[in-house]
DNA sequence: TTAGCTGCAAACCCTTTGCTGCGTA
DNA sequence: TACGCAGCAAAGGGTTTGCAGCTAA
């Protein structure tokens, strides 16, 4: 890890720089989704010369190369987090705030199977689901 | 219809304004998921000294009165759409911009078993695929 | 009459961008 | 060396808010 992101920059005709090196690090690092400002004090602990302009370039110009997909759980805040080859999909603790990923088979079946009887050709999907612990005893 | 907006507003103490009912009149007109913007409009060709201020008012105090529901599908802004009882989903043809609304029992039951099975008690959930019409022919 | 509402413009928040000096290749 | 990149601050787009006058009840 952390190798990809440099290859990649080379494929593109990017300059390695070291802010750059720095951002890659904290998102490959990151499996909590982090939005801009958290991308940016994580990086700012590493080189606080980091400015946020950057981190919101940088994390962009990832996102285009698809190194890491953007997020968006309604806060109105961007998220991102690696981009990964598996479909997945994320279920909010709405009491802690965080956010875990799974994949389900069957629920993608039947989103292709959905969006087929209605006309349609599936692209892309968003589904998010919005939990509460179970209080398995008091 | 239409009555149910001034019975809220009775009920909560409101006072029913002509915007109020100018807005409401327009948002349960509408079936296209309208964003402030063009509820904005849509509610100018009635009575065109409405600000877009108030509509951001309305809007925000009919969501929270639970009369309409905000919506988003990526694009920044905001969207509406009258509440109903069905949990519905979205389908936003991506050529177009249309937006679908469907329900589907096996996914929602699919969508329980699944937050069950993580540990949690689903509150809320987002599901909106994004797909291209099938071309069923050239 | 009066509490609540509207319009206007300024303020906010997140994100993007223009410019100038700096650093990678 | 030269072009791309970083930092700064200002601008942008959507949304909210302070204030003073207006209006439904």
């Amino acid at each position: 890890m952390g190798a990809p992101i440099e290859r990649l920059c080379e494929e593109k005709g990017l300059k390695m720089t070291g802010q750059r090196r720095i951002i890659a690090r904290v998102l490959a690092e990151s499996d909590d989704h982090p939005n801009v400002d958290q991308v940016f004090s994580r990086a700012s602990e590493v080189d606080p010369r980091i400015s946020l302009a950057t981190v919101y370039r940088t994390v962009r110009l990832f996102e285009e190369s698809g190194i890491v997909t953007r997020r968006d759980f309604g806060d109105g805040k961007a998220r991102y987090e690696e981009s990964s080859d598996d479909h997945h999909d994320h279920l909010i603790d709405v009491e802690s705030g965080e956010v875990f990923c799974f994949h389900d088979a069957a629920m993608e079946k039947l989103r292709e199977k959905l969006a087929k009887s209605l006309g349609y050709e599936l692209v892309d999907h968003r589904l998010e689901l919005y939990a509460r612990p179970l209080k398995t005893k008091k």
